[in-house]
RNA sequence: GACUCGGUAGCUCAGCUGUACAGAGCAACGGCCUUCUAAGCCGUCGGUCAGGCGUUCGAAUCGCCUCCGAGUCGCCA
């Protein structure tokens, strides 16, 4: 509701400043930090030097065209300090416009059709068969999975891709370590356990004997190119691992629109050498086919110099293919920091290659998960399962569950809610291009800035709603909007729609996070002064009003950031 | 060595398209449950915004340099 008011007063008066001085200059409107300060805060200190006047002078008669604009009927004063001209508003007003735009948007509060009749195509998760599910995918899967559901509420119509690693020499080296050192019944017992020994196995034997590398790479060239007996163990070894990776999905409520991964490319990638070489950008170089990309960036390999594929082929082979099936306006890649280059690489080939939607190819970076200050590794069979992490969180929650409402009905179910849910919160509060340290102490916390205290707050406005007739009518005694921590908490409820533009377009879901944080600690300092319900029936009214719309952005948002909503608690 | 990203309270972080006394949570300490769920609320304590120089009316925010940490840099993905 600000951000309106802040955009028009903006355009309003840069216009007026045009046409009655003719001076043109980006004017800022902001909202300043403290609360004595008002709602809008105009700073005159860029406008000075435009006017060649003294700083009273300018900033009196930028008052003057403040109180001309169409906006004037939401002014309560219009004062100034200093080289600030400090608007606040009429909070009746504001709360009444917030209420209004609220009940508009009802159905789907905070949406925006800014992306309608467009496409997104967002490739996250994306792990590696054979691999256990890290720590460090959860990251790509729920932030991947956060931002779907936020561009989807900007109208973009989304393409969930699970790019599954299926494909590289990382599975030569399986395959070689399993034919070597492993057996099948040990594999069926304990699938991706078992596969990933066999993988920390290889790079150890590996150490001693560098000739196994070069044997993987042989695996995997004959497996590219059809071997039956390799093909069949990769399918095997494929299938188990994405079982395995199903239950992690269902527990994490994440879903996708398509699970092809590399191999699924395997049959497309010819023609995306074929198109290199008839565009003259691809040249032989050490024996491996390469594009060169100019001094800025090292060359793109493309093939490798037994004829075998790398990841960039594979993901130029899936790109157009996307751009070919999907139409993106997009095409979203939730991949960590330490692809920057390879992404870097990917767009310049394909912008090499004469395609102007190269601009499209988003790489929404993240932060890795570090274990004592350094990038865990799965080679040498240091990573923190996520499943492990997930049942620590659940069943610490559900040991506060029992100390706190022993006698809540199905107690499990909601442990499960909330400990899942924690886990997602506390990687999606923070910006997601920052490292951070693996700790599990923290992901496990339950106070503070966490999931738990957004759901918490939910479960208390429900446990009032319940004791209270309501009605979402509209119908509000405006006079309670005129303390100041009401008034706060309305101009963030009115706010929410603004939060979700910006962190969509900023591909930020820690915005939204954090704004939940925000309205919920408003609402529950609320909670702490005001009692909700009270005899007075038109002052219950409007307090409810204020608690649904509340109740609705929690969990609203919730919904958006990936976590479960839940009743009690 | 080159490039990229980061260094803000004891800890985890926000602010970083410049402008008014740098903000949260955790931890510590002190209050608040016979009235709506205390996973909460209120308060106290805590900061040369890594360091230096520069640009500017104004710098945590922009530029340069130094130090520290992480990542990447042709046959892994």
């Amino acid at each position: 509701m600000i951000e309106k008011i802040k955009r028009q007063l903006h355009s309003e008066l840069e216009r007026a400043l045009k046409v009655q001085f003719s001076i043109e200059v980006p004017v800022i409107v902001e909202e300043p930090k403290r609360a004595n300060q008002g709602d809008i805060s105009v700073p005159v200190f860029p406008l000075v030097k435009a006017f060649s006047k003294p700083l009273v002078e300018v900033v009196d008669a930028v008052r003057s065209l403040i109180l001309e604009t169409s906006l004037n009927e939401y002014f309560e004063s219009v004062d100034v300090f200093g080289g600030f001209i400090n608007i606040t508003l009429k909070k009746q007003k504001v709360a009444s416009a917030v209420i209004a735009d609220f009940m508009i948007n009802s159905d789907n509060i905070g949406s925006c059709a800014f992306g309608k009749d467009k496409t997104i195509c967002i490739d996250y998760s994306s792990p590696n068969i054979a691999k256990p599910f890290s720590i460090g995918h959860l990251r790509s899967t729920i932030i991947g999975h956060a931002l779907g559901n936020i561009l989807e509420k900007c109208g973009y119509k989304i393409i969930r891709i699970n790019h599954l690693g299926d494909f590289g020499t990382q599975f030569g080296k399986i395959i070689y370590a399993y034919i070597h050192y492993g057996s099948e019944e040990a594999v069926k017992k304990n699938p991706i356990a078992e596969l990933e020994k066999l993988y920390v196995l290889f790079h150890e034997k590996a150490k001693k004997d560098p000739e196994l590398e070069s044997k993987a790479r042989e695996i995997f060239r004959d497996l590219e190119q059809n071997d039956p007996k390799y093909q069949s163990l990769w399918s095997w070894f494929r299938e188990e691992s994405l079982k395995e990776y199903m239950q992690v999905y269902k527990k994490l409520n994440v879903n996708f629109d398509s699970y092809d991964g590399e191999a699924f490319y395997n049959d497309k990638m010819k023609t995306v050498i074929d198109e290199l070489k008839a565009k003259a950008l691809l040249v032989q170089d050490e024996g491996a086919m390469i594009v060169d990309l100019g001094a800025e960036l090292p060359p793109a390999l493309i093939q490798k110099s037994d004829g075998s594929t790398l990841y960039i082929t594979r993901d130029l082979a899936a790109l157009f293919y996307r751009k070919a099936t999907y139409d993106f306006h997009k095409c979203l890649y939730v991949v960590g920091n330490e692809q920057k280059l390879h992404f870097e690489q990917l767009k310049r080939v394909v912008g090499l290659m004469g395609y102007p939607y190269s601009e499209d190819i988003v790489h929404v970076n993240f932060g890795l998960v570090l274990q004592d200050g350094k990038k865990m590794s799965t080679r040498k069979g240091k990573t923190v399962k996520l499943i492990d992490v997930l049942d620590e969180a659940v069943s610490l929650s559900l040991d506060y569950i029992v100390e706190k409402n022993p006698d809540l009905p199905g107690k499990e179910e909601i442990a499960e809610k909330v400990g899942v849910s924690a886990i997602i919160f506390n990687d999606l509060k923070n910006y997601r291009g920052n490292d951070f340290e693996f700790n599990l102490q923290d992901m496990v916390n339950f106070f503070g800035q966490t999931g738990p205290y957004l759901q918490y707050t939910s479960v208390r406005i429900n446990s009032i709603l319940a004791q209270a007739e309501f009605q979402f009518t509209g119908k509000v005694d405006g006079s309670w909007f005129e303390k100041d921590h009401v008034y706060e908490l309305m101009k963030t409820i009115g706010s929410y729609g603004e939060i979700i533009e910006k962190s969509a377009l900023e591909y930020a879901p820690n915005l939204i996070a954090k704004y939940l944080l925000n309205l919920a600690s408003l609402f529950n300092t609320l909670y702490g002064k005001d009692r909700i319900l009270v005899e007075d029936i038109e002052e219950k009214q409007t307090k409810l009003h204020v608690l649904y719309m509340v109740r609705a952005i929690l969990n609203d948002g919730m919904n958006l950031l990936g976590m479960q909503i839940i009743e009690r608690m």
